[in-house]
DNA sequence: CTAAGCTTTCAATAATTTCTGAAAATACAG
DNA sequence: CTGTATTTTCAGAAATTATTGAAAGCTTAG
């Protein structure tokens, strides 16, 4: 297992980023290397290609597993396990949306949910949790629309995307539509 | 300077989460600080309220201010600075989102627009660039289309995301436009 | 059952990030 | 200007996070 320099690029970019997403970076450089590759890798093939421990491989992989991203392969006659990336790129980005509000936006509204409960003690209070019930409703529109788009088949959430300034003149058509509605 | 157990629990648990955001444990607490106070707050206060050296705190305000999360507020006669938090919640939002765009995902589409520039020199090459192009496009949809979410007004905005399972009705029609429309 | 081939675990260590505090720089009232 | 209040800077210390590698734990072919 060798990289490429261009291959090599990407993985380390992508190690890099790698925090942003949710990992560190030698868990991002394992799943970038995996994506890129035709073929399934086992553990030592990240190993040597990324030059990091045969430990932290095995760590990375649990990792990147329990973000539901690998597909595990196995060889008859081999006892290595293979990993290759589940699912299209697609359902990558999915995933990794999907997990990182299960991760990041459920406990904060978790947390806002249960001090909006408590009655304010005092003026700084009142003030505080006007601001945190104006969290709490915008965590909450986002995540439903999340769950909405996510769930969503991916040929029409790329239509809607791909309908660009068109969402305006659709809105204004739809506007009209649900100040009618049962909501409102 | 003293936080109520309230306000102290959303702020820890901001602090905590502010990696996820794009900063660290104190630059989340101090945000959400000021988030939730009424009064503009100066460094120090600040400094007494979560613990923190008033160093910490000066190189945080910088961190906060190069993201556009501060208003700054002076009062006459006193030659401290204070401030509160810039805009709205959903300003706040929408500020973060843009610089996380700028900040994580244009880097990425630029290292892949390089790399698939380059003819690929192998078959493992002809893959990975495959790959690459794969990501790469999703990136530039998804980004295209933040920038088409983020400027359009905030009401129009909420009513889309408020749109629900109604949005995928309004596709149905609206697939029926783009089919006969000048792209595809 | 046994032993070889892999994987996992985890204490120790390394690397990185964050924080402090004192000194330097800046701003401003008088 | 001057003197003081305030902010910024940054080298070193502390805290956190990532990584290693050796030992223990599985798994499976024979």
């Amino acid at each position: 297992m060798t990289m490429t320099p261009q291959i090599e690029a990407f993985v380390y970019h992508f190690g890099e980023m790698g925090s942003r997403w949710g990992f560190n970076r030698t868990v991002g450089q394992m799943y970038a290397l995996i994506v890129l590759s035709e073929h399934p890798l086992c553990a030592n093939d990240l190993s040597e290609a990324l030059n990091i421990s045969r430990g932290n491989v095995s760590m990375g992989l649990k990792e990147l597993q329990s973000w539901r991203l690998l597909q595990e392969k196995r060889v008859p006659g081999d006892r290595k396990e293979y990993f290759t990336a589940a699912g299209s790129i697609w359902d990558m980005a999915i995933r990794v949306l999907e997990e990182r509000r299960r991760r990041e936006v459920e406990p904060t509204l978790s947390v806002l949910r249960d001090t909006l409960l408590v009655a304010p003690a005092n003026e700084q209070e009142v003030y505080a949790q006007e601001k945190m019930q104006e969290i709490h409703d915008l965590l909450e529109l986002c995540s439903g629309w999340a769950d909405e788009l996510l769930t969503m088949p991916p040929q029409k959430l790329k239509t809607l995307m791909r309908l660009g300034s068109g969402m305006g003149k659709v809105l204004e058509f739809t506007d009209k539509l649900t100040l009618r509605g049962p909501e409102n």
